[in-house]
DNA sequence: TAGGCCATCTGGTCCT
DNA sequence: AGGACCAGATGGCCTA
């Protein structure tokens, strides 16, 4: 019913309908009324405002004007949202790097961050379902890390897991080609984030070399069936 | 100076 | 009808 818009339309302002609004053209052709009908609406008072050029512009300056204020607005909340997730990431937590994420590195990170914890939860569950079956733990335990007394098994598991880490920080070619499994990365757009994923308090204390890069002292771990715990697959990358 | 990132404006489309 | 959402355009700022 375009017809009695107060907004507006071209019908109002004259220009095509493309520049003033979603209101389809067939909506504005003249229906078909029966004369009676058409007889009492002679009589009402009429819907099409009457308004000067100079009344037209400045209702579609204020308009415009409203919009670019909600726009903004509702950026500035996109913005404010992107910023929260953006300090719950760890790599907001190494005050030295001092250049931000930008917004798309802020979003890889964060994909990649739940990524490596998912894949960490799923490996915790490999860990219980060793225990139900009665096998030697493949993982170091809170007791050992606590001793700081891990076995070979151990050692290489423990690595890996902070091969996860090194990973989602710096999925690029050279982390990527050598840890098995994991495909190389050649889009260089990729973020680049080395050595600012922290692990786990109580991984920090673990004793290996940690100027090597953790992809050298990584191998995947292996369950009973000689099947890798994880199945990897391509972090998040664009 | 080119390229990346960002904020803002703008018009179109969809939804309530 | 008006607001939300979206994508394209534009210009400013910064850095290699």
């Amino acid at each position: 019913m375009a017809e009695y818009s107060s907004d507006l339309s071209a019908a109002e302002t004259g220009l095509p309908h493309t520049l003033t609004g979603s209101t389809p053209m067939s909506a504005m052709e003249p229906s078909s009324e029966t004369p009676a009908a058409k007889k009492t609406k002679r009589y009402s008072r009429p819907r099409v405002r009457c308004r000067s050029p100079t009344v037209i512009q400045r209702l579609k300056k204020t308009r415009r004007v409203k919009a670019n204020d909600r726009e903004r607005n509702r950026m500035h909340s996109l913005n404010h949202a992107l910023e929260k997730l953006r300090v719950v990431l760890p790599a907001s937590s190494f005050p030295e790097e001092s250049t931000k994420l930008t917004k798309i590195e802020t979003l890889r990170f964060a994909y990649n961050y739940i990524w490596v914890l998912t894949e960490t939860l799923k490996m915790n569950g490999k860990m219980q379902e060793y225990e139900a079956a009665g096998l030697p733990n493949p993982l170091p335990t809170h007791h050992n890390l606590a001793s700081g007394h891990f076995t070979d098994a151990e050692v290489k598991n423990e690595s890996h897991l902070v091969d996860y880490s090194s990973w989602i920080a710096s999925p690029d070619n050279t982390t990527a080609s050598s840890v098995s499994g994991f495909e190389s990365n050649s889009d260089e757009s990729f973020m680049n984030l080395d050595g600012i994923f922290p692990f786990p308090d109580q991984l920090s204390t673990f004793p290996m070399d940690m100027s090597q890069p953790f992809s050298q002292q990584s191998i995947l771990p292996y369950d009973a069936n000689n099947v890798p715990f994880y199945q990897p697959y391509m972090p998040f990358s664009m």
